[in-house]
RNA sequence: GGAGGAAUACCCAAGUCUGGCUGAAGGGAUUGGUCUUGAAAACCAACAGGGGUGUCAAAGCCCGCGGGGGUUCGAAUCCCUCUUCCUCCUCCA
């Protein structure tokens, strides 16, 4: 499992060192790589010679046996061979370990067209949809609204559960669901995606194919005994479901969209969004995953930001696309665009979908692999993501956009037939 | 959770007891060809994939029988361990 394409560190090392080094990120450890590796390839001679030659000697070992011929001097003479091969053998495995885990450790090189940046600051404004309304009332923020309504209860959730969870009631919760099943159908019946519903626990190997672990482990739910992790995206098990695989090239561009619970510790984000479903250790998501050759994986990532976009448009919900800059990238992306919705209670956009093209940076990490015809090389392929959407901010969303002087809230016309036809949400 | 059984190449499958001309038989599928107006059938031929190393490129070499260790001059074969699947019991939605 390695992070980076050796043979590109290798021949390139100062171009890929410059272009990581915009990120901002720590990555002295790249500084390593050069002897590490060339230390790994010595020792790969040195073995290999030493166990040609043990497999020709064991070969005619076999012969004088056959042929009753005494080979205790030979044998002897393999013995101490073998010896220096095992003690060789056990220096290479730590010399990879050691690479792997650096190699691990260092983040996706950044696409040539994303703008260098320190921090969100620095991300782009690509364009913006839908107008902002302007409300004649004062408008209510939606952690409010929710409680008016008695739609959704932290207060429970903090006490079944902890701070950072919510139980949904009555037509929030039906809402909640409206909001899943009408995304699955655009995206299964317009899109062209294929529906997934994942495991909600995956292992350690996934993490890490995903790029989660080894950096990120303190972010995660973690089921001690059996080294499980709850899925913090349903990326993770999605894009590695074809771990470990070679892909039929007809198969691609191959795309899921798949719904999930979502879970996140966020260490270090304590007093951020504090107040309703901004924040939350468990959420919903409808996420959209695809596997492309590497040549289209510039124009899915405009594809697949189209189809999220799709959404808020079918929702009005105005928004802006923001491309992200080197500085708040993410450790796996190489080119990421950030959805923000209008949260009046924020005055502000507000981040409800993230699409990225990794690369191959994912497909490296999980071995994901395709081959163009049955005589060709076999390739990585490019993967890509992104929330299609976030389910607990769309519903900030709507209620907030969609409120009305009386404290209603107006449903959403596509929504209206996943919520029994009904137009409004009403205090009881 | 308990008791058994299994994992060999794209698929099926021999080999494992008794370690060494098995660097893996055989069949199917696939690809190319012969025949045919075309196809099917039959026949002939090819078929270990994948990785590493090496190089301008290659040849060569190394690894490889579920994963990881070990024993041995030598492991698909013996030992340990993990994973997955199957059967039965137990439990459960």
């Amino acid at each position: 499992m390695k992070m980076l394409d050796t043979k590109l560190l290798r021949n390139e090392f100062q171009a890929v060192k410059e272009k990581l080094s915009r990120r901002n990120e720590d990555i002295s450890a790249l500084d390593q790589f050069e002897e590490l590796d060339a230390r790994r390839r010595e020792l790969i001679q040195k073995t290999e010679e030493l166990k040609s030659r043990r497999n020709t000697v064991s070969q005619e070992i076999s012969e004088m046996k056959r042929e009753k011929k005494d080979a205790t001097e030979v044998i002897a003479e393999m013995k101490k061979v073998s010896g220096e091969i095992k003690k060789l053998d056990d220096e290479l495995r730590q010399v990879d370990e050691e690479l792997d885990y650096m190699l691990l450790t260092i983040p996706n090189i950044p696409h040539e067209d994303v703008p260098v940046g320190e921090d969100e600051e620095d991300n782009v404004e690509i364009r913006t949809w839908g107008e902002k309304r302007s409300f004649n009332f004062e408008e209510k923020a939606h952690w409010d609204l929710l409680k008016e309504l008695d739609i959704a209860d932290f207060d429970r959730a903090g006490k079944v559960t902890g701070s950072r969870f919510v139980f949904y009631k009555g037509l929030g919760a039906k809402l909640e669901r409206a909001l899943i099943n009408y995304m699955m159908d655009l995206h299964e019946e317009k899109h062209g995606y294929e529906e997934v519903l994942p495991p909600y626990m995956v292992n350690r190997d996934s993490m890490t194919g995903t790029g989660q672990l080894p950096k990120f482990e303190e972010d995660a739910f973690k089921i001690t005994e059996e080294d499980y992790f709850l899925i913090p995206t349903a990326e993770v098990p999605v894009t590695n479901m074809h771990r470990d695989e070679i892909l039929q090239v007809e198969e691609l561009p191959k795309a899921y969209v798949a719904y999930s619970a979502c879970f996140r510790s966020e260490a270090g984000s304590a007093g951020r969004d504090t107040r309703g479903l901004i924040r939350q250790h468990q959420f919903n998501k409808v996420e959209l995953v695809r596997f492309v050759r590497p040549e289209e994986s510039y124009n899915e990532l405009e594809k697949l930001t189209g189809h999220a976009e799709q959404i808020l448009q079918d929702l009005k919900l105005p928004y802006r696309v923001l491309k992200m800059c080197t500085g708040d990238l993410g450790f796996t992306a190489a080119k990421k665009y950030d959805l923000e919705v209008w949260l009046p209670s924020y005055n502000e956009y507000k981040e409800i979908s993230s699409c990225s093209n990794f690369e191959a940076f994912q497909a490296r990490r999980a071995n994901i692999r395709f081959k163009r015809d049955t005589k060709s090389k076999t390739e990585f392929v490019h993967t890509l993501n992104g929330s299609g959407l976030a389910i607990g901010r769309t519903v900030a969303a709507i209620i907030e956009n969609y409120q009305l002087e009386d404290g209603s809230i107006e449903i959403p016309e596509v929504l209206r037939s996943y919520m029994g036809n009904r137009t409004h949400i009403k205090q009881k």
